[in-house]
DNA sequence: ATTCTAACATACACACTTGTTTGTATAGTT
DNA sequence: AACTATACAAACAAGTGTGTATGTTAGAAT
């Protein structure tokens, strides 16, 4: 039965695939491989033809999944100035759109989010950190930018904004995905967001905007 | 080897002791009975004997941590109108402190974080997302009560501020528990909360205060 | 003092999962 | 056309955890 080599990687992406959806639903110490094998449409044989074994499996699947978040924090070095705080904003509703749009990714956080990363799973977790860390310092550096331009209000520092807005997207993120989707995470994350970043802003007297405070709500 | 009652409720105990320990290390579902057993210093037959099986285990796990936030919330009511965010600040605060220095209750909610709620563990999920709720709801009939004294910035509705300091707060222990504890969880809350809180109360002229603005930094 | 039973320990049977090994048919190679 | 490595399927071997059944001892009841 020997395939060609793009039916065999298609096999390989179906069970990449299969992974994806068995450890989404039984969690990934509580799936088997022949839970994935059979999602997949193969035995066992294939996946350990194609990976080392489960451990190996999960490391791919986590592989194969693009940050592109880290490309989106990057660019903000090159954004103008002035709009600082008002790119950071863009690009975090960005995110969340998409993270809302792609149940791919949904499925990868969950299992991200859910599983134990005891013993042989500890290098996914150093890898997490150092990213986390990766856009935190860039998030904090264009806070630092926001200030010396004078456009951060008092009350915060690039670090406690960097903070407050990390872990308010994490706790927004983390309940969305894992109590079952039960709120519109674009809606909720945008208005959030917005006053969030209101706050971020000085308190200036909006000397030329027209004074129809009221026609937002 | 009949023992006291005593006795039996003390082995008990150790079990679910052992279960908290054994369950932090090595999550719930690559923990063993006969790891628990061990680490209690018994066999499986007394887990057997206590317990229906492990998923009854891990209920009686949960059903032994003590929720104090539950009745710290509900005594908000009493408090004076005129400092209900000083209070919700003041109350969040304290649980932060309290989870900080509470080693029990950091395994709890880290195995919580942790484990897969697939299958059988659904009710204490449910029963988790329905005490969210009445939380989330206390808190936000309180953010309205300030906001109807005028003590709500108008950037902030009760809705929103409720989801931001929630999520806030969730993002920032989900990040502390998960990821090794690598801050002081009871600084950087307090810090981050000071602000948050800063910026729901509105706006006024500080006009009794002195204007050293300066001094804090 | 005897009996009963709570509170375990021990032993066993069973299912399940993993990893490996063997088989096999076919795509590519010469 | 023959050969070989590929891409799996199928069978096998071994370990592991679970649940249960049985054994044992000492507190408690009469």
């Amino acid at each position: 039965m020997r395939r060609t080599k793009a039916e065999a990687e298609e096999t390989r992406n179906s069970i990449l695939h299969a992974a994806e959806r068995v450890f989404y639903e039984k969690g990934v110490s509580n799936a088997t491989l022949d839970d994935v094998a059979k999602a997949a449409g193969v035995t066992r044989g294939a996946i350990y033809w194609h990976f080392a074994n489960k451990t190996d499996l999960f490391l791919e699947l986590y592989n194969s999944v693009s940050l592109p978040l880290e490309d989106m924090i990057a660019r903000d070095i090159e954004q103008p100035a002035s709009g600082v705080l008002a790119f950071i904003e863009k690009l975090t509703v960005d995110w969340l759109d998409e993270l809302a749009s792609d149940e791919h990714r949904q499925r990868i956080f969950t299992i991200l989010l859910r599983c134990s990363y005891g013993g042989d799973l500890m290098p996914v977790l150093e890898r997490q950190q150092e990213v986390d860390d990766r856009h935190l310092a860039s998030l904090e550096s264009a806070f630092a930018r926001a200030r010396n331009e004078g456009h951060l209000n008092e009350n915060w520092t690039p670090h406690s904004a960097t903070r407050a807005l990390w872990w308010m997207v994490g706790g927004l993120c983390t309940e969305w995905l894992l109590f079952g989707r039960r709120f519109d995470l674009a809606a909720e994350g945008r208005d959030g967001l917005k006053r969030l970043f209101a706050s971020f802003r000085p308190a200036t007297i909006d000397i030329e905007a027209p004074a129809d405070v009221h026609s937002i709500a």
